[in-house]
DNA sequence: CGAATAAGTCCAATGTATGCACTAAACAGG
DNA sequence: CCTGTTTAGTGCATACATTGGACTTATTCG
């Protein structure tokens, strides 16, 4: 019952094609124009096209004949090109500003990071921060042979309709994308900005601990805690782009209030400062790497208050987990953010607290394991989301 | 990242322009060919190609001319035919057996439904008496020039892969659709099943209280709880088909057990049987109708007891609620089933704890309301999404 | 009553996928 | 070593849905 639905045209087939010829090579690489056409369901002419336009646009490129030891003739074997199209991620948080660079392969061209502290920070000023490790970056990428074609930034806040309010930042209805515009190097498919706990969903899915998942919730846990939902490889995004706010649900309706406004957030009992307040971890500098790297050490030493802080985020994350698994039903979580590195005591805690209060969860239990990129996650997923554009439409970054 | 992409050829376009035309039609009905050229994009040679070719169908009539005032020749309106092309919707339940038609106009034509114990019957007896109700409504829908082009069956269970477990009806694992298939009467687009509280919410969402709301949650209360989700007009399944589940969310992890094995599940506080029991109501006949009412009496009445059952109910509403609203953000959240005849006494306690417990909730306080259909939103949202069917692929009902 | 305006139809042109015939490159066996 | 077989990739005429513009039809305005 959506609306606007486009007019089908011959180009607009000719664009799906090429699409799905395109896909076709990136998920079965190396590939022959033969086996292209069984797995598309073109004809071999059809392919052959395609793939000369491909390879127009440098997207793809020949492989070295594979022999295969079959009858007739072999087939000439097409892949991915390692160059020159390439993808740029950035994030911004509240301790440090990311970049990467992936190639069409998916693998990790040039990566560089800002340790700097953007809380309370004028958003003009981060994102001028944030400008110049872009064209830094942007230069290397010049330099090693790459053209950037599209870049994402990774924002630890919520967008409501371009409008950013990221509370770690300090940032309140910024307009991000008209700042970022201004301030980034223009590329052909131009910026895209999305939350950060999406953005680490999708880098964890593509590159990380929720490889092979097909639905699939991401945990990312800061001071805030955000949720990245992906279900059959697609990212879902809710009514108003606002999916995904595990902070605050409630865990325990007689609990602590929350800034919210509500009593018993999530948020107020395995969030990172509430953890390490329980923990009686002391403020310190402020630098949470530090305070981190303190609470583990305790756990280490079997320190009572933070066994049992943890615990209670533990117990927490498994009501706020069960009540997200019988809605969504994925098949793998993954801890992320700080909470990854608190994963080896997080995760038996939440096991026994399924176990014990919500045994069944829906026939079968998801599997629960700990990000594998670490504060990675983020950026990579945003480059990713480049080359995904960029499979989803190839002819888009032609046309620049 | 989602394999089986289907290559398209001529054929497809075509197919999809068709489609195109025919919801332009559906949606901006009366409309004259030359309004549906500037909807759809398309020229106005196509669109013409297109509607003659949905009037050999049958699916698209003529209109009475309007006189619209406008200068040059007056356009020849165009509308959905209300005959003969017709969806059956059926329902299965405890306590009944339904029957709905739809026109494609979304007119009801024909309802009936019969009353009967289906809780424990076999399978195929239930299916058996299924069959008849069919049988007598498409031979009053030909008696009334009606042809009924497919089938869609709502089940109290949940599907996993065609097996169909509906603790309420005694159904384990039972293959539903072969069941069916083989006594129900074949036709065009066959027989598609679903869960009663998806189709509900899919009712509710068209013809009742979800009207206009874009991204939605209906919850549909009895002696179990179940949720079905509409994102941005789309049904919401999760990954295995079996999102939902909201009455073994926790929402008071000190709470009784429940028959999944966990501990405080929604359902144990405000599932209609919990309830009934929390409010005093003897076990009597079993016929929930009249316990219902009974409560409903006990309400007026101003009993303590009753109104502290409600009130316990609406507290745990209230927290699976503000867990859904955040993790999914709906506009409107629509109570049905056995609880919209509660709805006077628990959407204000709802309300209250959510402003108490949740307040911001994202933002945005989703709208609250109760179904407008009662029992019938299942069947029509049955019979809705075969209608859906019809037009998303009008060609398929021209293959048989 | 004629000019202007808009709806709908006819027809040649465009462009994409198709089907089939053809060439190219390997292997198997005499 | 040569021939037949098998599979990969290319070239060309064909089919077909949409397009764009010219044409016909029906109504209003002056």
């Amino acid at each position: 019952m959506t609306e606007p639905l486009r007019p089908t045209h011959l180009g607009t087939m000719r664009e799906r094609n090429l699409a799905l010829v395109l896909g076709g090579i990136a998920r079965h690489q190396p590939v022959t124009r033969a086996r292209l056409a069984e797995l598309t369901g073109l004809t071999k002419t059809t392919v052959a096209a395609q793939v000369t336009t491909l390879e127009g646009l440098r997207l793809v490129s020949g492989a070295l004949p594979v022999r295969e030891g079959g009858r007739g003739r072999p087939g000439a074997p097409l892949s991915l090109a390692p160059g020159p199209v390439a993808g740029l991620g950035l994030e911004v948080n509240g301790h440090y500003l990311a970049a990467c660079v992936l190639d069409l392969t998916h693998a990790v061209r040039l990566r560089e990071s800002v340790a700097c502290d953007n809380r309370g920070r004028e958003p003009h000023e981060t994102v001028a921060a944030l400008a110049a490790l872009a064209r830094r970056i942007t230069d290397r990428a010049g330099d090693a042979g790459l053209t950037l074609v599209g870049t994402a930034v990774a924002l630890p806040g919520v967008l409501v309709e371009d409008h950013v309010n990221a509370p770690n930042l300090g940032w309140e209805a910024v307009t991000a994308s008209a700042l970022l515009a201004d301030a980034l190097p223009a590329q052909a498919l131009g910026i895209g900005v999305d939350n950060e706990a999406n953005l680490g969903a999708l880098g964890e899915l593509w590159y990380g601990a929720g490889r092979g998942a097909g639905s699939y919730l991401y945990l990312s846990g800061e001071t805030g805690i955000g949720a990245g939902i992906v279900v059959d490889g697609e990212l879902f995004r809710g009514a108003h782009g606002a999916a995904g706010e595990l902070g605050h649900v409630v865990v325990d309706p007689d609990g602590p209030a929350c800034r919210c406004g509500g009593t018993g957030c999530l948020e107020q009992v395995a969030g990172l400062d509430a953890l390490l307040r329980a923990a009686g971890v002391p403020d310190g500098t402020g630098r949470y790497e530090l305070r981190l790297t303190d609470l583990t050490r305790r756990l280490d030493d079997r320190d009572h208050d933070a066994l049992e802080a943890v615990d209670a985020a533990g117990r927490g994350l498994a009501v706020a987990l069960v009540g997200a698994v019988n809605l969504l039903d994925p098949d793998t979580v993954v801890l992320g953010g700080s909470h990854a590195r608190l994963a080896p005591w997080l995760i038996p805690t939440i096991e026994k607290a399924v176990a014990r209060g919500g045994g069944r969860l829906r026939g079968r239990t998801p599997i629960l394991r700990a990000s594998t990129l670490g504060a990675e996650s983020a950026v990579r997923g945003a480059a990713g989301t480049v080359l995904a554009r960029v499979l989803a439409d190839p002819l888009a970054i032609a046309i620049a």
